[in-house]
DNA sequence: ACAAAAGATGAAATCGTTTACAACAGATTT
DNA sequence: AAATCTGTTGTAAACGATTTCATCTTTTGT
C-alpha cells in the first residue's frame, strides 16, 4: 500500500484538483463547490491523508502547542489543573507541552529558554520566584501566571489566597480558638507571603494577637509539616489550633502530632490549603480551604488561548473563588469545652 | 533592535557565509573552519538568533517531542513519572507532551489519532486497556507500554505486580494471618489480574485459601477502597489483613473503617501498592510496595529514546524491582495476640 | 444583450531549515 | 608537473503545507 504516508500533493493528484483546493477543502470547507469537496474527501479517505502539522505550522507561523511551566513536575496538585488545561487545549487543536522549572541550576534561564524556543505558541507559568525582568524578551509568546504570580502586570489566573487563609482563622476563631499558629510556605513566595498576610489580618479582626513562636516556617511539603510540628511538640506553651499553608503540610504535621500521641481534634486543630484528593480520607478527615484546580486549569488555558487568538502579549487576570471545607480535624479547645 | 526574531539568513548576512555554513556551525562544529565559526558564533551572538524548531524538524522529518498517553492525567500516580522522563527527555532536545485517553468518548480512537497525527516521534503509552490491534496503523511511530501493557509484543517498562502482591501476602502471612482479604482494581485490568493473581499464589504458598467473598471490587480510587470497606465492615466473618491493589484504595478503605471504630493495625492489618508519598504520613503509616516512579519514567523515556534513535518499532522490555515497605499498618492478628 | 459582480479554481511564492552535490583552494603523491 | 586528495564553502533543492493573486466561469443587474 502506502510505503510512507500521502502528502497533500497525493490528494490533489488523486482528486484531480490543485493542492490549494485540497488545503482549502480542509481548513475552509464552505469555499470550495460541493462537487470538489466530495472529490477532495473521498481522495483524503482512499489516501488515508492526515495533515502534516509540522508543516502547516511553518507556514502559518506558530507551532500548535502551548507550554505549562511547573516548579516541580513531581508535585502532585499540578496534575488535575494539567487535565482541566488539557480538556481545553485539546479541541482548540493545541498540544500541551510540560516541563518544569526548579529542576535545572537556573530557573530564569530555563524559563528564558522556553520563550525564546519558539516551541510553543503561548506559556503558562505556575512560578513566581522569577525577578520581574525575566519576561523581557523580544519576540516572546504570550505568558500568563497561574497560581502564583510575579511583580509587572502579568495576566494571572489564581484565588484569592490571603481571603481563604482568613476564612481558616475565623473558623479556628469561631469555634473558640484563641491560641492559633500557622505553618507556612518557603519565604519569597508569594503564596507564602499572601496567605500570612491573610492569617494575620484574620487573628486582629478577632481580636488577636500574632506570635512569632507560633509561626513556623515550612516550604509547602509534608515532610516540612512533620518538622514543624516536631518544633511545636517541643514548645512550652502551644498553640491549640494550626493553620497550614498546604493541605500537605497539614498532613506532615498531622501524622507528627499523632505518632507523639496528640488527639486531632482534641488535642490540637488543623486547617489545611488546597484541597487535595487524599484529606478527606484522613482520619481525621481534614478541614480545609479548596482551591478549585480544574477551574484554574480550564481558565487557565482559555485565557491563554485567548490571548494567542489575539495575538497580545496583555490579557486580563482573574481570581477564582475558594471555598471553606469544614470536616473533622477541627473542634472547641479544650479550654472552651471543659 | 529587531522587530521579528532573526533567521539563518540575516546570520548569514552579518557572518558573511552561505546559510549552509551557518547551520553547519551549529549542528557539526567540526567540519568549518576555525575562523569561520567564530564569525559565524558572533553573528549568532549578535542577532540573537534561536534556530527555528519547526523549520528544522519539518526539514529533519521529525517533530522534537514524545507523548505520554495516560489514562487520567489528573491521576497524581503519573506525575512523579512525568518528572523522571522529562528529565531525560529535555537534554535529548525532545518536547515532553501529555494527553489523556480516558477523557474522551473512545478511548481506542483518540489513541489512533495521536499515533497517525505525526505530532511526536515517540509515545509512552500508560493504558493496557486497548485491543492489540489498536497500533496496527501504518507508518505510526515508535511506542512504549509503560506500567500497564496489553497483547502483543510491544516493548515495555513495568514492575513484577505479581511478585509484589505476593510479598505483601508473605508479610501477613508471615505475622500469623490466615484470613486475608484482596482489594481489586477494575476488571479486565492487566494491573488488576496480575495483582489478583500474585495474591492467590501468595495464599496458597502458604497453604492458604481464597475465598470470594473477601476479595472486593475496587477500581483503584480512593472512593473505591472507601466502599470496599463498606462492605467488609458489613461481613459476618471477616478476613483480619487486607492486600489493596492500589495505595489509593488503602487510604480509602483505611479511612472508612477507623471512621468506623476499627482501629489499624490491632483490629485490621492492611498493606497497599505503590508507595505514593502521602502514606508514609498517615496514621498509622502504610505498610506498602513501593514502584520506583521516578526510574520508571527515566527509563521508559530512555527505552523510547533509544527506538527512536534506531527508527525502530521494536525493542527491549524491562521489569523494574518492586520493593517491600515494611510501616505500621501490620500486626499480627488478635487470634495469634491473644 | 452587455457590463459587472460573484464564485471557484490553479500557479506559484513562501515559511526557515538541512543537506546532497559541486566547486575550489591548497597540500600531497607520483 | 600532472594527478589525486583533503578540507572548506556555496548553490540550490528539498521538507509539506498555506495563501495571494490571477484566471476563468457563471450569475446578476440594467
Amino acid at each position: 500500500m502506502d510505503r510512507k504516508t500521502a502528502t497533500i500533493q497525493d490528494v490533489a493528484r488523486v482528486a484531480g484538483v490543485s493542492t490549494a483546493t485540497v488545503s482549502r477543502t480542509l481548513s475552509k470547507p464552505s469555499v470550495v463547490a460541493e462537487s470538489t469537496r466530495e472529490a477532495v474527501l473521498s481522495a483524503v479517505a482512499e489516501t488515508g491523508y492526515r495533515i502534516n502539522s509540522t508543516a502547516s505550522n511553518l507556514r502559518r507561523q506558530r507551532t500548535g502547542s502551548v507550554i505549562a511551566l511547573i516548579p516541580n513536575l513531581a508535585n502532585p496538585f499540578f496534575s488535575q489543573i494539567l487535565a482541566g488545561m488539557s480538556s481545553v487545549l485539546a479541541p482548540a487543536q493545541l498540544g500541551l507541552l510540560v516541563a518544569d522549572t526548579q529542576t535545572g541550576t537556573d530557573p530564569e534561564a530555563r524559563l528564558a529558554d522556553f520563550l525564546q524556543s519558539g516551541q510553543a505558541d503561548g506559556l503558562v507559568l505556575f512560578d513566581g520566584t522569577m525577578s520581574p525582568g525575566a519576561l523581557d524578551l523580544p519576540g516572546r509568546p504570550p505568558v500568563l501566571m497561574a497560581c502564583e504570580w510575579m511583580g509587572g502586570d502579568l495576566p494571572s489566573i489564581r484565588v484569592d489566597n490571603a481571603r481563604g487563609a482568613e476564612m481558616a482563622v475565623a473558623h479556628l476563631a469561631d469555634v473558640g480558638h484563641r491560641a492559633i499558629g500557622h505553618v507556612t510556605g518557603p519565604p519569597g513566595n508569594v503564596l507564602t507571603e499572601t496567605r500570612l498576610s491573610g492569617f494575620q489580618r484574620g487573628l486582629t479582626r478577632h481580636g488577636l494577637q500574632a506570635r512569632a513562636d507560633w509561626v513556623f516556617g515550612g516550604d509547602f511539603s509534608m515532610d516540612s509539616g512533620a518538622a514543624a510540628a516536631r518544633r511545636w511538640l517541643a514548645l512550652d506553651d502551644r498553640p491549640t489550633a494550626l493553620f497550614c499553608a498546604s493541605d500537605e503540610m497539614a498532613i506532615g504535621f498531622m501524622g507528627a502530632v499523632q505518632h507523639a500521641g496528640i488527639r486531632v481534634p482534641e488535642d490540637l486543630s488543623i486547617v489545611g490549603f488546597d484541597n487535595i484528593d487524599v484529606v478527606a480520607h484522613l482520619t481525621p478527615a481534614l478541614t480545609t480551604i479548596r482551591q478549585p484546580r480544574t477551574v484554574i486549569g480550564v481558565r487557565a488555558a482559555e485565557l491563554l488561548v485567548d490571548m494567542i487568538d489575539a495575538g497580545s502579549l496583555t490579557g486580563p487576570s482573574e481570581v477564582v473563588e475558594v471555598e471553606f471545607i469544614p470536616r473533622k480535624s477541627v473542634a472547641p479547645p479544650r479550654a472552651a469545652r471543659g
